[in-house]
DNA sequence: ATTAGCACTCATTTGAGAGGAGTGCTAACA
DNA sequence: TGTTAGCACTCCTCTCAAATGAGTGCTAAT
């Protein structure tokens, strides 16, 4: 099966050559936007190597699948499957670039909803791409403390206030009067059963002992019981910020009218971005910085994209998920370095 | 100063014919969205005139200023004056066609958000144009209710509750520990002094009573009335929902790059459309619905659009603004009887 | 294995010419 | 005096062919 022939297809590893040439072809492509001809790389590169040699070993690239040629007599661009193989294991990040331009400042903000803003601004001003950044999620994160309240005779007020200072709120329409005494036995049998649980560890069962515990007024009771736990349960329509959408105009692979606006379509409607953010988020990898490059996001207008992906954390276990949408031929190397620093500059803001 | 003679150019009054004649230009180009030459007019109109006649008509019509011609040998098009006449006097809202889009259905919801999202979603499709539609503005709304609890020893949430049911969290540190008497003093001396009252009534006198009143504990207590204060001021950033920003792409005169690129912008930053509803929201006229033909808006990246926008109601006083953003030869009837349509619907749905 | 040389391909640019829509003006008409 | 037919003119737009040039693949020589 193995074909020992170099003639053959279906190399199965590159050699050093071969794996310099690829590099130059998609490092000059990064920059230029161009498709990449021999005679480029023969100077581009140290190897002293004529446009002919080169030629052909452009031949052996193409046929593996790792370059491609946008029609006869046009050099050379990287298909989906070199990029992976930079991303994977050619690429350098740029740690210079990215200090030298650390001057990216976040200020700590007290409403999180301007810090995200900023956040995804200041990346979309850094890297020129459209930026999105997630909400943290507070599935995970514990209840610390519930208040119901009289608003008036048919309205209670519920107020959530959840580990990390996230507070949900809910009004809460009752038929019937309680009385205070009522609604301060309520409040108390409400934070000793669910004080300090996570928000996914509440489940029907504790919400039965309640019910039971609170005893006689079951009726008007157990509605507000209810009432209670479903606004505890209530996902959150993930929130996300985006900025720099219009970067995409930079690129002239996604600025033709109909990619453009389904991609702008994208970052109004959000709900994709959510659920490729959220793909991140599940994967695990608690550091990780994870690429998407072409079809391997799940997102159909992004097709033509590549999409890098971090998670960050603002200590009490808030963590949400950022992530940067540009050309396929973006400058990774920037981007993640970026993500990096954007990610220890957070972790140190909140670390207390 | 009056001309008297009919070939002057500033004619002051527009005679029947003119207009018939403008109407017919406007209406035409409305819906080609190509010059309309005079030929076209001559058969359009049921004027029976030859399109010679028309010819010189339209010469007059563009010395005053009411049509334009792209360049010699091409028909003409309105100008932004054109379209001015044309809204305020020659406008007839199509009502039919409203009517049978009424299945333009917005479902009362719970979450204001989820609202006004639906109300951005379903006018920018049934209009095909961009859409905006700012939350309801607080400030000329009575408080209803605030309550003050302790969620541990140097956190007090402040919870402000506002007519129409919009509700306002703050977490206030404090250094020193406040008790069970105080917290409870404190609810009661604000809710007492408070309650009630308008958002922009509330000013430093008050706040001065009330530390008075609160008396001895006043360094730590009188924070906390401070704080409570500015939370109660505190300006949202006034909320935005968008949709349909990519309907622009729909009009060639709106979709190149440059363009484009700027709207998508604003509709991604939306503190301009903040500015340009509040503008409409503060003009006063209630029911009003008021049109912005090019340059008129302020917003430097429309002059090339028209905006429609109009104020809504949801009850209690909740008021807030919409806007539809198009390109100059929008369908203003159409946009127009929208408009009025979802006022009515958003009057009806909230009447209670 | 590498390279020089050459024929070939194909996207892109350029310019000329044809076509056509629409105008302004003039002269004739009712 | 207002209206109209007729005509020359303008200028945008489309099409087509030719020129350009970047880059290739193949062959033969080193």
């Amino acid at each position: 099966m193995s074909a020992n022939n170099r003639r053959e297809g279906a190399e199965v590893e590159l050699d050093e050559r071969k794996k310099k040439i690829l590099q130059a072809v998609i490092r000059n492509y990064l920059e230029t936007g161009e498709p990449v001809g021999s005679r480029t790389i023969s100077k581009f590169t140290d190897l002293n190597l004529s446009s002919a040699t080169i030629r052909n070993e452009m031949a052996d690239l193409e046929e593996m699948g790792y370059i491609l040629q946008p029609h006869t007599s046009a050099g050379r661009i990287p298909s989906d499957k070199g990029y992976r193989l930079y991303v994977d294991t050619m690429m350098e990040e740029k740690t210079r670039e990215v200090v030298e331009m650390k001057e990216m400042l976040v200020e700590r903000q007290d409403k999180m909803e301007l810090l995200l803003k900023q956040v995804a601004k200041v990346l979309a001003q850094n890297t020129q791409y459209a930026t999105m950044v997630s909400a943290p999620q507070t599935k995970r994160n514990k209840l610390k403390f519930i208040q119901l309240s009289r608003v008036d005779v048919h309205q209670i007020l519920a107020v959530i206030v959840i580990e990390g200072n996230v507070i949900k709120n809910n009004i809460l329409r009752v038929d019937e009067e309680m009385s205070d005494e009522t609604l301060l036995k309520l409040n108390i049998l409400l934070n000793t059963t669910l004080g300090g649980l996570c928000i996914d560890e509440i489940n029907l069962g504790m919400i039965a002992v309640m019910k039971q515990q609170a005893g006689l007024h079951s009726d008007i009771v157990s509605g507000v019981i209810d009432a209670v736990a479903e606004a505890i349960r209530a996902e959150e329509a993930l929130e996300i910020y985006t900025s720099g959408t219009n970067n995409i105009f930079r690129y002239p692979e996604l600025a033709d009218q109909e990619k453009a606006s389904e991609l702008i379509n994208t970052f109004e409607e959000k709900q994709q971005l959510g659920e490729l953010l959220q793909e991140t988020f599940n994967s695990g990898e608690s550091t990780g910085i994870q690429v998407y490059i072409g079809e391997e996001s799940p997102v159909q207008s992004m097709r033509d994209c590549s999409v890098v992906t971090a998670t960050y954390e603002l200590g009490g276990g808030m963590k949400g998920t950022i992530g940067i949408v540009g050309p396929k031929r973006m400058d990774y190397d920037k981007v993640v370095g970026t993500l990096r620093t954007i990610q220890t500059q957070l972790d140190e803001l909140y670390k207390d």
